[in-house]
RNA sequence: GCCCCCGUAGCUCAGUAGGAUAGAGCAACGGAUUCCUAAUCCGUGUGUCGCGUGUUCGAAUCACGCCGGGGGUACCA
């Protein structure tokens, strides 16, 4: 389980069914305490779960084992006070069961099911939103990657972690801004203008060895022609700091804009661009350094500052100025962190390679000097990627400038297939990335597989439109006719998508949209296969048609959170 | 050495807030299409949940200790 918790308040919401029964259970438990058959006590959390069993009811709650121990008193017991006090004046339950070592297991009443599809055809694409964020301000922080050469399928995998996070604040309620934090400001960048600069050279047709330390991909010989069409050989007589920096500028310039173009092509757009420069402007980062320093955060060692985050339990105290007066990432961070704060967003949350994930204790070092509480950030780490092809591994070496861009990941194997290929682990572990698997048609791929179950329920209405009938709203059908234990059960996983997504959010796991919709559409296929929808009682068709644009609803809705397509005929 | 992540079926992985008899896909084998899309479905097996101790009504899940794999341990970014 990720971090976050306190992200929320606890149970303001649940799905419907579930929120109904924790309100009868806890106007018993109330009312037995105020009877005198139950002992006086705090009325803890009270859960409900979909039990695994069918035998175990529609839902199960656990309370009355909960309740053992402060009522010093046989679970069973409990429960079956508990149960005997249940008031059902909506008629919901069907029958209520004591069992196992104290569960009390509700079995629904059958008719009220597919009163819960209601929901579902009142708000359509907002089925499963929520506003438990309260338009609280988050900002969501990824890709990060420094402009000096492409994306590529290593920056792929944060990318749509990042993005799906955000959409998935987004439907929960929270006012999310995404951002690109853009490293402009560090030696690389002297590299990379360095590195243009050899090239341009060797296009002048000047023999060249281009330094081990600078970047050696094609890209960067394409700005250097870029350059030389432009300038000529009019830049070798120019003072060299001055070509340099021009260089830089240039070539940061062109990549980054080539990375937004990426990142578009991958469904992924930013709200804003920061640039580290902005940092040092006005003398910022110095500034906060000796405002830390006078608050006694920070400690100078001769030449070198020193930032105690030993204080906050990192390993040991990290530095913030270099002895040669050059400030480090770190110190550049501090500052950033601050400028995120000022901006008004209640929490923050960094996505990070789990290769970074050293820096967290001084990160949040870092925040809590400025005053904010560690919940005030949130670090997601997104393991590496392991990039095979056919089950091989493809070799990969950024330093020599040979490894496999983003834009040719999309281009291969398409933006649906890659966004849901890499969704499909939590982002804690490892992911493989299989080319030939993630692009290959079939239904070893499950994106296809649930994007198909769209575009057979599509199908399914454009058969019911020809042959005479219209979509059904709910109060068009009789939902009684649904009486069939996979007509429940898709109820069920319908019903259950509000708390799905509120779950995704609390942990910031979007991994698990991708499982629950590959279930979802599992659960539709099976039905469909087993019966028709469009058969040859009206009625019925009616009522299936309704269930089946439901299912449809909540597909469509799920995949647009995962930034995935859902087409409408494949 | 220290810190973080991972360890669940032959393989890749889920396991929803500590719940009842541990799940899916793939792989293997056998079946399903007069009819809404076969990119689909149905059936057949597999587990010391890495090992041990503890916490409690109850542990894959929490705590501690081991074992194995990966990553991090810069005045690099």
């Amino acid at each position: 389980m990720a971090r976050g918790p306190t992200f929320f308040i606890r149970d303001e919401t649940g799905y419907p069914m579930k929120k109904k029964l924790r309100d009868l259970l806890e106007r018993s438990i109330d009312t037995c305490i105020r009877e005198g058959i139950l002992k006086e006590c705090a009325i803890p959390f009270v859960e409900v779960e979909l039990p695994r069993e069918g035998s175990h009811g529609d839902y199960a709650s656990n309370i009355a084992m909960v309740l053992a121990s402060t009522q010093r008193e046989n679970p069973r017991k409990i429960a079956q006070r508990i149960t005997d006090t249940i008031e059902d004046p909506e008629g919901i339950l069907e029958k209520v069961e004591v069992a196992g070592p104290g569960f009390i297991n509700f079995f629904v009443r059958d008719s009220l099911w597919v009163t819960l599809l209601k929901e579902v055809d009142d708000m359509k694409e907002h089925y499963g939103k929520s506003d438990l964020g309260a338009g609280r301000r988050v900002q969501v922080e990824f890709v990060s990657a420094n402009p000096t050469g492409p994306l590529h399928i290593g920056h792929a995998r944060g990318a749509v972690t990042g993005d799906v996070i955000a959409r998935i604040l987004e439907a929960s309620g929270f006012s999310v801004s995404r951002e690109y934090y853009i490293n402009d400001a560090g030696n690389q960048m002297n590299i990379l203008g360095e590195s243009v600069w050899h090239r341009y050279l060797e296009i002048l047709g000047e023999d060249i060895t281009l330094p081990e330390n600078c970047y050696q991909g094609e890209y960067i010989s394409n700005i250097a022609k870029e350059v030389a069409g432009k300038y000529g050989d009019s830049l070798k007589s120019e003072a060299k700091d001055t070509v340099f920096a021009l260089l830089t500028d240039l070539a940061a310039g062109k990549i980054l804009e080539e990375i937004k173009d990426d990142l578009m092509a991958f469904g992924v757009v930013f709200d804003c661009f920061f640039s580290e420069r902005e940092l040092y402007r006005d003398n910022g980062v110095t500034a906060l350094l000796k405002e830390l320093e006078e608050q006694n955060f920070i400690y100078r060692e001769e030449d070198t500052l020193w930032f105690r985050t030993t204080d906050y339990g990192d390993e040991k105290d990290r530095v913030v100025v270099r002895e040669n007066g050059e400030p480090t990432y770190f110190a550049a961070d501090i500052a950033y962190h601050k400028n995120k704060y000022e901006r008004g967003f209640d929490t923050v949350i960094d996505v990070w390679g789990a290769d970074h994930h050293g820096y967290i204790p001084r990160m949040y070092a870092g925040i809590q000097a400025l005053g904010k509480e560690k919940e005030a950030l949130e670090i997601v780490l997104v393991q590496l990627v392991n990039l095979l092809r056919s089950g091989k591994p493809v070799a990969m070496s950024t330093r020599a400038g040979k490894f496999v861009t983003l834009r040719e990941v999309i281009d291969e194997v398409g933006r649906d297939a890659a966004r849901f290929n890499f969704l499909m682990r939590r982002s804690n572990s490892h992911l493989d990335f299989d080319l030939e698997l993630a692009k290959e048609a079939s239904s070893e791929n499950p994106v296809y597989y649930v994007q198909y179950a769209h575009a057979r329920i599509s199908s399914i209405m454009r058969t019911a439109l020809e042959r005479g009938y219209e979509i059904p709203a709910y109060h068009d059908v009789d939902l009684n006719l649904l009486i069939l234990p996979e007509e429940h059960t898709l109820v069920k996983a319908i019903d259950m998508f509000p708390e799905l997504i509120e779950g995704s959010a609390r942990t910031f796991e979007p991994h698990r949209i991708t499982f629950y919709s590959s279930d979802l559409a599992s659960i539709f296929h099976s039905y469909y296969n087993k019966n028709r929808v469009v058969n040859d009682d009206v009625e019925l068709t009616k009522a299936r048609l309704f269930l089946v644009k439901c299912v449809g609803i909540v597909l469509r809705n799920a995949l647009t959170l995962l930034g995935v397509s859902a087409p409408e005929r494949m």
